[in-house]
DNA sequence: AACACGTTCAAATGATAGTTTGAAACTGTA
DNA sequence: TACAGTTTCAAACTATCATTTGAACGTGTT
């Protein structure tokens, strides 16, 4: 009777309803996305969502977790396969960090965590802060150790704040496909911007920022 | 009867809904503002906001326009003043571009105009997007010239991305006071941050990455 | 006074949201 | 087969929201 369901491990419907919540979240937002569109997407009951996961914000924050800790990842491996090598550059650190948002085969992913992170922004709330704190603070103090070999020349002041604006350059023109639309609108005469320049462009924009 | 009111110029209801709007916006972000909060705390009756405005989303694009304007006219007036003189340098670009969000004074029209933009990216309506390209971009326009004029080595595509890279990461780190918060967390000795802080770094920032 | 017009008001409307319910269906166990 | 625990289901529930309505109010004009 009304047994609570803290944390359901391994479920066909369980999973089912994860991967119509990242679709649906990546392309319409998870405010704007009902439990009746995502349960109906998903082939599953709307009663579905309250028995597993206890509320649609436990959803979202399972999600949301679910990319951190992705994400996180991808970044601490990568950190740790370079700093195995014996020479750590600036490019390489910083290709590392925006791969899992812009490079090949992340894309959906990137956009879709940019889009939570965005909105973390605005509208914090108890859950998404302790993915926060407990994944992205971590990752975080790697990278700035990271940074602070390769830029010998920066405080750890600065640091820290050019880290946190790096993150937040990158979250905001990974959100969506605005900067595309925004780019043809003020230089007609570059064409179509694809995924590879962007990525590209924000690497040499970052490595500018922390010489 | 039902006459449509296409846009109301003086009203003492009209000033006091935009700028209860503006208070409660910059606060909770206008999707977590009922129509029945705002119209209490403006002190004017519920109907009000359909009558006068024709619906809840013009009230918000008006705010959000009304914000820009003024905004966009700064930095111009700011970027004119400054082609007056005979050299123009980098940091004095950035600071002019900066100031409105991040200077003196103007803490809170910054804090509220970066949650729109946010929000319009993540969201973009199609009032906010004429909004964007209405006053945006014109700007964006002068402020990609004067750039070429101070960072002669760019070439015009790499002036694009890296101010619409400039505009994201001054938006989305002026956006409430989670940065604050998150820098506490990273580097404890550092102590809080204060807000000339955060703009000093931010212009630094900046600089860096234009080079 | 009588009228017309813009404005304000309390109350109702209609739609949509997340959540809960209690019975049915399914699962494995004895 | 009978039973207990878990999961699914259609339907109802509760709350909140933006919006509409039609009467009341105020004001200036004739």
């Amino acid at each position: 009777m009304g047994m609570q369901r803290p944390a359901d491990q391994n479920s066909e419907t369980v999973d089912r309803m994860i991967k119509a919540a990242e679709e649906l979240f990546a392309e319409y937002g998870h405010e704007n996305v009902s439990l009746r569109q995502l349960t109906s997407h998903a082939g599953v009951n709307v009663a579905a969502v309250n028995y597993h996961f206890g509320s649609k914000e436990l959803l979202v924050e399972a999600v949301f977790q679910t990319l951190v800790q992705r994400v996180c990842d991808q970044r601490e491996l990568a950190l740790e396969k370079l700093e195995r090598g014996d020479t750590l550059t600036l490019e390489e650190v910083v290709r590392s960090f925006v791969d899992p948002y812009l490079g090949n085969g992340n894309e959906k992913q990137g956009a879709l965590l940019a889009r939570f992170l965005m909105r973390n922004r605005l509208y914090p709330t108890d859950g998404t802060r302790r993915v926060v704190s407990e994944y992205l603070d971590p990752m975080a103090k790697k990278y700035i150790a990271a940074f602070a070999q390769v830029c010998p020349k920066l405080s750890k002041e600065q640091l820290v704040w050019r880290y946190l604006f790096m993150t937040n350059t990158l979250a905001a023109s990974s959100a969506g496909d605005n900067l595309s639309r925004r780019l043809e609108s003020l230089s007609p005469d570059t064409g179509k911007a694809e995924l590879q320049d962007r990525r590209e462009a924000m690497i040499e924009f970052l490595i500018s920022a922390f010489r």
